[in-house]
DNA sequence: GTACAGATTGAG
DNA sequence: TCAATCTGTACT
């Protein structure tokens, strides 16, 4: 079943959403032809508390701006001068959560950089909107990987330490978020999801 | 205005 | 290990 992701999906709380893009269908429309890739790996990166983040503690940047809209929106930027970063925003208007979407089921779409050269995402997509684009969003094909039961998200983790959790096919794993160490204790929080043993999930 | 670091990547 | 080279921040 094909079935494109609704508002109501991403204003759930951004750690639920990293995590359950994962096995998600990432769909860009390029003239006639249709790219689609599977989201195998994310990051969350959570608003004014986390100095990882761009809208740490409250800021408002040209550049970070749009990781204030309401969920379902793609907040896009430029990092080290040349490459771009997707992600998608979370939660409600004025709150500055989005998870950022590190990589895809296809070879040159194994980094948050490359996945952006390769789906021909830039400046232009900054602010769409997910839910009503005619030339971007995301779908659930009926093989999404079961809710996790076990493992609590969050302060409940244990920094460190690998979680897995839904008991589905693909397995869910959660680690520390990678090229952050400058953030000091957020930089060990497990706000990274990836599919347990999928060749295109960086390896770290 | 100048200096520097960063949610990266591919080449050497 | 380094450089490519844009954006934001902390200085002068």
């Amino acid at each position: 079943m094909v079935k494109k992701l609704s508002r109501k999906f991403y204003t759930q709380p951004t750690l639920k959403v990293a995590k359950e893009l994962l096995g998600k269908y990432l769909v860009r429309k390029l003239g006639s032809r249709k790219l689609v890739g599977k989201i195998v790996e994310t990051e969350a990166y959570i608003g004014p508390e986390d100095r990882a983040s761009h809208s740490f503690g409250g800021k408002v940047t040209e550049r970070c701006k749009t990781e204030y809209l309401e969920g379902g929106h793609i907040y896009i930027y430029l990092c080290y001068g040349m490459h771009w970063q997707l992600n998608i925003t979370t939660s409600l208007a004025g709150k500055p959560e989005c998870v950022l979407i590190r990589a895809l089921g296809h070879p040159l779409a194994t980094g948050p950089g490359k996945l952006c050269n390769y789906l021909k995402l830039n400046k232009s997509f900054d602010g769409e909107d997910l839910t009503k684009s005619k030339r971007v969003w995301i779908e659930n094909r009926g093989k999404r990987t079961k809710p996790s039961t076990g493992a609590k998200l969050g302060a409940g983790l244990v920094p460190h330490r690998n979680k897995v959790s839904g008991a589905g096919k693909q397995q869910v794993v959660a680690t520390k978020r990678i090229g952050i160490d400058y953030a000091g204790s957020w930089a060990k929080k497990p706000w990274r999801f990836y599919l347990k043993n999928n060749p295109f999930v960086s390896k770290i």
